[in-house]
DNA sequence: TAAACTATTTCATTTTATGAAATACTAAAG
DNA sequence: CTTTAGTATTTCATAAAATGAAATAGTTTA
């Protein structure tokens, strides 16, 4: 029995439909469906019910998917354990971030991590900032530089980094705010300056005018910068941004306190002593 | 990771001999090397010392050894799981005894096995009865009929089967013994007789004229009956030889008892429920 | 009836595993 | 010293297994 196998099944048997999980493993569809086959023919049993159209865990399965979650376990424990006993920590981690932390943070945090870990390799994805909760959620990733939502899931463990107020941006033509209700807002899908930011017009009773819903904070300031309308983004956006001088920061916008951003990790992803030393690098401020 | 490399490398760690091992898991040299090899790799990390001479396991191995152990059983005691949670038990068990233990037992408990488990494979070896507990012990066999040896090691069970006297047989014209020093003998090399006649020498003060040592009951009888002298076996023996009218019992033979045959096992191979259902299938007498 | 969606099979190719024999090295025996 | 015997390893040709692209087959939806 090999491991690669069980973790092939084990996924299977969550999602339930080769294609994905054939993606998901970077594998062809037709090299799992015979690696399950071969397993089945091994164990002399059926593992999942399927059909054309549907795919079902059989009794068998179940009893492998609790077998296999417990052997894998316990054989990335055992991984662990020889690399912390006999060497040098060496392997890849994976980090999300978006574009600004990668400036504002990650650069640090690497410089100091890459000489106590040489051999630790960095497999770096960035992309919108409120994503970052949810691609570790799933497993996406080892690490991400992210803000924090409020709460956490009991799964998530946050390590705070740094603070930085939100504020209301403006191109220098748009500077004066005659009405909320009208003036013309770029923001963010979702995150938290979002939900802050909709709570605050709720309770100033503003209906706000809402002209680009925008997957990125950086790409906010592009569009202000044009005059398209108010942003409202953290401040460390603005500051390491190349068009930070295009636009100006409103004094008599919203108060919406600040973010606080920090590292985020899903618990047990913790129990890899790359992850964890990586983890274990950055010093609270 | 694989369980058979596991397997591998596990009996290499206890034999530290890759000859050996490589023969007993009916392997090439060159492939064990290179299992190892590999395992290495994908650990990264040196499991055995070795130069052209000797074998050592490292820090690291042991810490394998202690891996492996538990992942196999494990990984055993699942398929065991399933096994009887899913279907008909099948597959192989091994079983070793004298050709006279296979006329005489085997035939019956057989026939009835098979009924109750028709997908459960036999594999037979016969051989000298004096061997069953070593092979037994050395794990070569799930299973023997055995002579009960006086007092078992403690990983070994046994279940009795029958009993059988102890006999002397001699041919027709060498019925009458004058004296126990000079008749010559025709005994087997080693076992349970063989140890009661030594003692019994040994009490009558009698120094015993050896003609020959014979590894196998059957073959005695065969000697026995071409005259070459006396013969002490088991009665069951003679009762399931072709050449039993060839010979007679002494009834002035020494005086030794019975010998108690029986079903005998490596306590942890009855966790498979193959040869468990075997085990259990033999009822006492 | 067609189109979309899925798991499976086919097939040619690549990758990996294998064993026999050669090799390299060491310790012991002449 | 030289030879011999005992080992693990490497080489090399071959066999076995895994793989992915494409074809296939079956089902549901439009």
């Amino acid at each position: 029995m090999d491991t690669r196998d069980l973790q092939l099944f084990l996924h299977l048997s969550d999602s339930l439909h080769f294609g994905r999980t054939s993606q998901a493993m970077h594998i062809s569809a037709s090299a799992l469906t015979r690696t399950i086959q071969n397993l089945e023919e091994s164990l002399d049993t059926r593992l999942f019910e399927r059909d054309n159209r549907s795919v079902a865990l059989t009794r068998s399965g179940q009893l492998l998917q609790d077998y296999a979650r417990e052997a894998i376990q316990k054989w990335q424990q055992f991984q662990y354990s020889l690399m912390e006993e006999t060497q040098e920590l060496q392997g890849n981690i994976s980090i999300y971030c978006s574009v600004t932390a990668s400036y504002s943070f990650l650069y640090n945090i690497l410089t100091q991590f890459r000489q106590a870990h040489p051999k630790i390799g960095i497999r770096l994805h960035t992309g919108s900032a409120e994503y970052s909760i949810d691609r570790v959620q799933e497993g996406l990733e080892d690490l991400a530089i992210a803000t924090h939502p409020g709460k956490l899931t009991k799964p998530l463990d946050f390590k705070p980094i740094a603070t930085s107020p939100i504020v209301t941006i403006a191109s220098r033509e748009m500077a004066v705010v005659d009405c909320w209700d009208t003036v013309p807002f770029i923001l963010s899908e979702k995150g938290v300056v979002r939900k802050r930011l909709n709570s605050w017009f709720q309770q100033q009773g503003i209906k706000p005018n809402i002209y680009a819903q925008v997957d990125g904070n950086e790409a906010i300031v592009s569009m202000v910068s044009l005059g398209y309308g108010l942003g409202v983004i953290p401040k460390i956006v603005l500051e390491n941004s190349p068009l930070a001088t295009e636009v100006v920061i409103l004094q008599l916008g919203p108060k919406l306190g600040k973010i606080e951003v920090g590292l985020c990790a899903l618990k047990k992803k913790l129990q890899n002593p790359l992850t964890k030393a990586l983890w274990d690098s950055i010093k609270t401020t």
